[in-house]
RNA sequence: GCCCCUAUAGCUCAGCUGGUAGAGCAAUUGAUUUGUAAUCAAUAGGUCCGCGGUUCGAGUCCGUGUGGGGGCACCA
């Protein structure tokens, strides 16, 4: 066999023979590193320690130390373990598909019981008697149809079908962990015994579809979430438990912002210090969407079905909607009506009032506009997923020419406003073209490079998400993570042709023609539902001090101070703030606990000592300690603090 | 919508293998005038989510509906 080369991390090279695999290498360099080694880099790739190398090569030999590698691997022989854990147990058991995912891993499983949480100490059980065999991990590429038969003999048709969707070409491979046999593209360890046996943890059983497919088997998914070291896994569980108390439904009720109930499920009923946030945050909006050039309109409730059916989302989606029947006294039938579950056809009427002439373009219209979906019963979540919720919605009419320059300012905008409510960390996803779709090839491509252009205009990666658009044309989603790590989209740019088209919208060009415009649906928040939710999680209740429901409470200490408080409470909210008095014969403590954990960013405490000095006992969340100031100061501080950031002075 | 889990006082929860409900906090009332995360005492508070069934007897067991949670699917 001839000879390769194989160059090492550091610059030096080594020759070998053909065939040579990583295992091999590390054993060449010492006995050491070939028992730490768990898998090996060659030519960027994640490599097996058993699978060989046929060419000069890059090669880097991974240990436990190697985070990343180290992670997918233990995650990854995780998966394979719990299955075959799961089959010795029960073997009637169906095996499908088990990835790696943030954190750890899932396996799908089909067995006519379903598991209980208490399998779940079972299975972790085996698991450890499984690795603690230090079993051999071995592999091997097979042929098809050997395997095809191999899979349909042990009744496993799942493997059967995923091996029927494997491309011709490629090579199958078989991965055995002991006797445990599961199709696998690898890499995997050396040996059962590499997997740390206390850095795991099973963690729930959901349902899910085989394929993601709802027309087909729901399976039984169980997850769990490892790490290299037992201090990581207690970090990840602590951190959970941390995020718990973030919940934004937690805090609704601890803030008293909001709740639900059972006769209106999937809405809101927001209380006065909800509310406060809710319209604080519409105020702000407001006037950033005026600043940025937007005309504010607002479009009826409940609209003709005729409307929707023009639109096509009828037709679609119908569903999903609210249907509204009213019987006309004097009417020869009933009319049928739908809530609006979107302000698009709305703002498309508005649009189509008058000649519009290309000068008019771009339009940009926004609505806060209030939409009901008969969303399905499974998909709602606190109030981030609900069933009536307010858009900060608006569309921009233009022409093909400023989908550029709008979609950059408008990703300029959405990034300013994140900013001033606290969130650095967003992302951009581009959805492009989905299997079904309208419009020529040409247009796709012209409009998806448009959005991409724009995103790099406006100085932003983004992520691609290829077949995820709408049918009519691709989007931009911004997204935005919970307190426990999920992300949820709130702004969000789409690019539309097709509604203009369908409900008639044109301009007047300058060659004096009829001209379709585009249409850009945007969203910087999404929803103030969802937003605020996230908002909540973000800031664990501790908003800016502008968006606080309960900005100062003025506590007395004695009784003979509450004139004085009364005073010091008129002044604040003269100047705008939302201050109240607690005149409660309590003592300090309990008034200081009581309203730190109502979230209340600054307690103002007064004494004997205050009322003396017109001074005032200066405490803010989060703090320890506190400071006594001068009355006037600390409303003027305060009133500046107060000031939403888009009214302060740059 | 689908799978699993779940529903006891305003909140957080206890109630063992069926024998007609309990704690802490909150609330109310009274006392306490207090210096930065819970003052003391008393009182009141529950069709045990709804409906059906098993049983002499159901908060407890079974079925079903509804809401909620974790996922999956969906998200115009």
């Amino acid at each position: 066999m001839a000879p390769i080369s194989l160059t090492f991390p550091d610059g030096n090279a080594r020759e070998y023979d053909a065939g040579i695999t990583p295992a091999g290498v590390a054993e060449s360099i010492s006995k050491s590193l070939f028992k730490k080694a768990i898998s090996a880099t060659v030519d960027g790739e994640h490599w097996d320690l058993q699978w060989p190398i046929n060419a000069d090569a890059q090669i880097a030999i991974h240990t436990m130390a190697d985070e990343d590698q180290a992670n997918e691997l233990v995650r990854h022989d995780l998966a394979h373990i719990m299955a075959r854990a799961v089959q010795e147990i029960w073997p009637d058991t169906k095996v499908t598909i088990g990835p790696v995912i943030k954190d750890g891993w899932y396996y799908d499983f089909e067995r006519a019981e379903s598991f209980t949480p208490e399998d779940l100490g079972a299975i972790e059980k085996k698991m450890r008697e499984i690795i603690n065999k230090r079993e051999p991990v071995r592999t091997e590429v097979w042929e098809r149809d050997v395997a095809i038969k191999y899979y349909e003999d042990r009744n496993e048709p799942y493997k059967v079908e995923l091996i029927e969707g494997i491309p011709g070409d490629e090579p199958l491979r078989m991965y055995w962990h002991g006797e445990w046999q599961d199709l696998c593209r690898g890499p995997h360890l050396q040996h059962t015994g590499q997997v740390p046996g206390d850095s795991f943890k099973l963690m729930s059983i959901a349902g899910a579809y085989w394929r993601g497919d709802s027309n087909r088997a729901m399976l039984q998914r169980i997850y769990g979430v490892a790490f290299t070291g037992k201090e990581k896994l207690r970090a990840h569980l602590n951190m959970l438990e941390e995020a718990a108390k973030r919940d934004h439904r937690k805090l609704g009720r601890e803030m008293d912002l909001f709740h639900m109930q059972e006769e209106a499920p999937g809405q809101i009923f927001w209380h006065p210090n909800g509310w406060s946030i809710y319209t604080q945050l519409q105020d702000y909006m407001r006037r950033k969407q005026h600043a940025d050039g937007y005309v504010e309109v607002n479009t009826p409730q409940v609209v003709n079905r005729k409307l929707w059916e023009d639109s096509g989302h009828w037709q679609n989606y119908q569903d999903h909607m609210f249907i509204v029947e009213v019987d006309e006294e004097h009417a020869r039938e009933k009319t049928v009506n739908a809530l609006k579950p979107m302000n698009c056809p709305c703002h498309v009427q508005i649009f189509n009032t008058g000649m519009k002439s290309y000068r008019d373009l771009p339009l940009r219209m926004a609505e806060f506009g209030s939409c009901n979906r008969y969303e399905p019963s499974g998909a709602l979540h606190g109030i981030m997923r609900v069933r009536g919720f307010t858009q900060d919605d608006g569309h921009i009419f233009c022409t093909e020419d400023q989908i550029v320059d709008e979609t950059a300012k408008f990703i300029n905008f959405l990034a300013s406003v994140y900013a001033d409510l606290g969130f650095n960390d967003w992302t951009i996803k581009l959805s492009t073209r989905p299997e079904k779709r309208i419009g020529s090839e040409e247009s796709w491509d012209r409009v998806e490079k448009a959005l991409g252009d724009a995103c790099n205009a406006a100085g932003y990666e983004y992520e691609l998400l290829p077949g995820e658009g709408a049918f009519y044309g691709p989007k931009l989603e911004f997204t935005l993570t919970d307190a426990i790590g999920r992300e949820w989209q709130c702004g969000t740019l789409q690019v539309d042709p097709n509604l203009p088209d369908r409900l008639d919208a044109s301009y007047v060009g300058a060659d004096g023609g009829k001209h379709r415009p585009y249409m850009l649906h945007r969203a910087t928040l999404g929803s103030f539902e969802r937003f605020i939710g996230i908002l909540i999680e973000e800031h664990a209740g501790k908003l800016p001090f502008w968006l606080a429901p309960r900005q100062v409470v003025v506590a007395s200490i004695i009784s003979d101070a509450n004139d004085y408080v009364h005073d010091v409470v008129e002044q604040l909210r003269a100047k705008g703030i939302r201050a109240e008095a607690d005149l409660r014969n309590e003592k300090i403590n309990y008034k200081v606990r009581e309203h730190s954990v109502g979230k209340v960013p600054v307690i103002l405490a007064v004494g004997a000592r205050e009322v003396e000095d017109r001074t005032l006992s200066v405490r803010r969340l989060g703090e320890k300690q506190t400071s006594v100031q001068a009355l006037d100061d600390v409303v003027r501080d305060l009133a500046t603090n107060a000031t939403p950031p888009d009214l302060r002075d740059a």
